[in-house]
Order: C-alpha cells, then sequence, then structure tokens
DNA sequence: CCGCGAATGTAATAGGATATAACTTAAGAA
DNA sequence: TTCTTAAGTTATATCCTATTACATTCGCGG
C-alpha cells in the first residue's frame, strides 16, 4: 500500500489512488455532519479531480458511505485493540467501554455515521462492512475476559455494548446537560461496566453449578 | 383544531391546514426511510400545492424536521403513558421499556428521526422539541416508581434509557441476527429492567441508611 | 519497442432537491 | 368597503447525484 498523494499533482491525468484518497477525504468531511456531510462533489473538487471521477471507484453514494462506515470500524475496532493492550489498573472491559465512549464523542459525526445510518444494516453478509462490525463486535466478548461459557459471553457482550451505545447517543444529545446531568457519562458507563461483571460472574457460577450437577 | 383536509380540495388557492398537514405526511415518509426520506418537494406535490408552499410555515426543510421530531415525541409519550396506565402483571417499567422496544422496530424510520440524527442535540431549550423529549424522558423516571432519593432517580432513568436505545439500535442492524442471537430482544430489554430495579434497590436502602446514620 | 485493451479521468448534460424573489389571491378587521 | 396580511404561485438560482460519450494513461503480450 504505496503512500499515494491526497490531491492530484497538478498537470497530471491520474490521481494514482484516488479511491483511497476519497475515503480518507470522506472520513474527514463525516468527523463533523456525520453522513450527509459527504458529498461526492465536493469531495471530487477537494482532491482536485472531476465531479464524475469518483463513480470510476464506487457505483453510487451509497457504496462510498459503505467503504468509508468500514474504514471507520476498521479504526474503531484498532483503537479498541490498543485501549485493551495498554497495561492498566482497569479491567479490558472498563478500557474497552471509555475508549468507545470517548470515541463516540469526540468523532461524534463518524460515530453517527457508524451506528446511526441503515448503511450498515444494509451490508450484506460477507461484505467488507459487515466483517469490519462483526470484528469490533468479536473485541467486546474478549474484552468481557469470560472463561468459555456458551452464547453467555455473547450476550453479556450484546448488552454492555447495546449500553454503551445508548450512553453515547444520549450524551450526543442533551439529556446529560439539563438538572438531571447529576450523573457524568463515565459514571454510567462504569455502571454498566460493572453490571454486566456482576451479572456475567453470576451467569458463569450458575452454568457451572448446572454442569456439576447433572 | 378542526380537522382539515389533508389533500387541498381543487380549484382553491389556500390549502386550509397546511403546517399540520406536512408534519403528518413528513412522518409517513419517515416511516420508511428515516429523515432522508423526507423531502419538502416530494410532500408538496403530494398534499397538491406548490413547491415553495411549505416555506411559509418553515424556514427551512432543517425547521420542518424539528417540527415532526417533536410530534413524534410526542406520539412515543402517548404511547407510554398508556402502556403505563393499562393493568398488567408486569412492572410499570417493563411496559414502558417494551413499549419503547416496540416503537423502535415497527416505526424504526421514525425512531431513527427521533434519535439519531443532530436535530434533536441542536434544539434550543424552550424550544416545541426539547420540550417534547423532556416529556418523554419523564416518563421513564414515573416508571421506576421509586420513592423520591433526589438524583438517583434520574441517574437510573438515564441508564435504562440508554440501555434500551442500545438495544433497539442493535436490533435494527444485524447483530442480533447472527449466530450470536441466543438471546432475544426482548429477553435483553428484561435483562435491563431487572438489574436497573435491583440497582434502584440498592440505592435507595443506602441512601436511606445514610439519612438515618447521620 | 509497439500497440492494444483495460482502467481511469474529463466534458457535457439530465434530473431532482433546497431555497429565494416577486407576484397573486383570499380572508378578516377597521 | 377597503386594505393589510397570511398563504400560495410562478420563475429562477444553486447545488447535488448520476449517466453518457469521449480522452488519456498504464501495462502487458507480441
Amino acid at each position: 500500500m504505496r503512500s499515494q498523494p491526497i490531491r492530484k499533482p497538478e498537470k497530471t491525468y491520474h490521481h494514482g489512488d484516488l479511491r483511497d484518497a476519497l475515503i480518507k477525504a470522506a472520513l474527514r468531511e463525516a468527523e463533523r455532519g456525520g453522513a450527509e456531510a459527504i458529498s461526492i462533489k465536493a469531495l471530487a473538487k477537494q482532491l482536485g479531480v472531476s465531479q464524475p471521477a469518483p463513480y470510476r471507484h464506487f457505483a453510487d453514494r451509497e457504496a462510498l458511505l459503505a467503504a468509508v462506515t468500514a474504514e471507520a470500524f476498521r479504526q474503531l475496532s484498532a483503537i479498541l485493540r490498543e485501549a485493551m493492550a495498554s497495561p492498566s489498573k482497569q479491567s479490558k472491559l472498563s478500557r474497552l467501554a471509555l475508549a468507545t465512549l470517548d470515541f463516540g464523542l469526540r468523532r461524534n459525526g463518524v460515530y453517527r455515521l457508524m451506528f446511526a445510518s441503515r448503511t450498515v444494516s444494509c451490508a450484506a453478509k460477507g461484505s467488507e462492512l459487515h466483517e469490519a462490525t462483526r470484528e469490533t463486535f468479536a473485541l467486546v466478548i474478549e474484552a468481557l475476559e469470560a472463561p468459555a461459557v456458551g452464547y453467555l459471553r455473547e450476550r453479556q457482550a450484546l448488552k454492555i455494548w447495546a449500553a454503551l451505545h445508548g450512553v453515547v447517543m444520549l450524551a450526543e444529545q442533551g439529556l446529560f446537560t439539563g438538572e438531571a446531568a447529576h450523573a457524568t457519562r463515565e459514571e454510567l458507563v462504569e455502571d454498566f461496566v460493572s453490571e454486566t461483571k456482576a451479572a456475567l460472574a453470576v451467569a458463569i457460577k450458575d452454568a457451572r453449578r448446572k454442569k456439576n450437577g447433572a
């Protein structure tokens, strides 16, 4: 993957790596404004190519959005992996949760692109985007650090993932800034983390008892 | 509020209640497709008025979206109120939670309009939309059926609200349909409800102890 | 080294959406 | 009745997506 110029060099016909440059530029646009801020025309102008050039690489706007969203998921995965890898007194799950919250608030436009659009739900099973989302979710399961007890891990992972997601979305809106905001976002996230851990511990004990008793 | 014709009667100049008709029609459009499906031009055509007519009632598209979103919140509030009022063996909180889930999945386009757009976060403090969201959230607090213990109720309400929200958003996407979907959406919601109740009970006991001890 | 096909980019254009400006109609109060 | 104003219309500017037909470059087989 040679690093190509983002903007097309003057007086050349070919850009070099327009596809990649489009995705990166679109991600920057999404940073503030979400999916709506991504305009093919504007991107083309920004990159110094003609307006229809992007259509050589993406069938339509939706296809571009899907590629951008997949890239965003890969970036989130990398961030979560790093957060989980770094040595810390906190549990892996806490670190993953806080990193997700941070990502969701700092890069909110991108986050909305990832979770609040229909692009993801429309992704076909084998698609790049679908794989990228599965990989991110796998990290959540890993963060639980639970022994293999069948579907329990996945269920707890779904729960913590949903809860995290809800906190990010609510935080983006005004619901934490009113008089009701005695709880900080981080406190809420920690609440969910500890509850998830507790529930998981109970579930594991339960599963073991069932196994031994039977 | 006299009931006016949705479509303008032929040969008349004035529609009668275009503003209201626009909101209702836009809500129908949002039903499938979310905010993106709302086109001022299409609505005008549908209602039998000229394309710029809506601009007499809404400054721009954003203003229309805000009004539509506020109406959607009022509808959700009405549904939740009804669910909480109906006699049932389940707790108020369970009924509210399941009604929210049902609303989020059945009317997903509208739900995304309400929670996944920036329209809400941009709503000014005294605005119609802001009031509508506050009213809905007040119902969540009410559903906890907890005695007044200061900010604890609001914190627990935020938690259950966020969790619910996360489940709806994830359910909309494919994350429940994979091999990981041993847990149904309803089961997850019930998990959150019972955990919230347990946490709230502990918190209340704690608050009482502190009061009496001091 | 040549030439040819595939990949990539451009120019021109159609079509749809938001939004504004200037003009028209109708309704209701003075 | 008049006249002010809310509500609607026509015409138009601007921006965006997308397609079609044409141009250029890359790279590979001969």
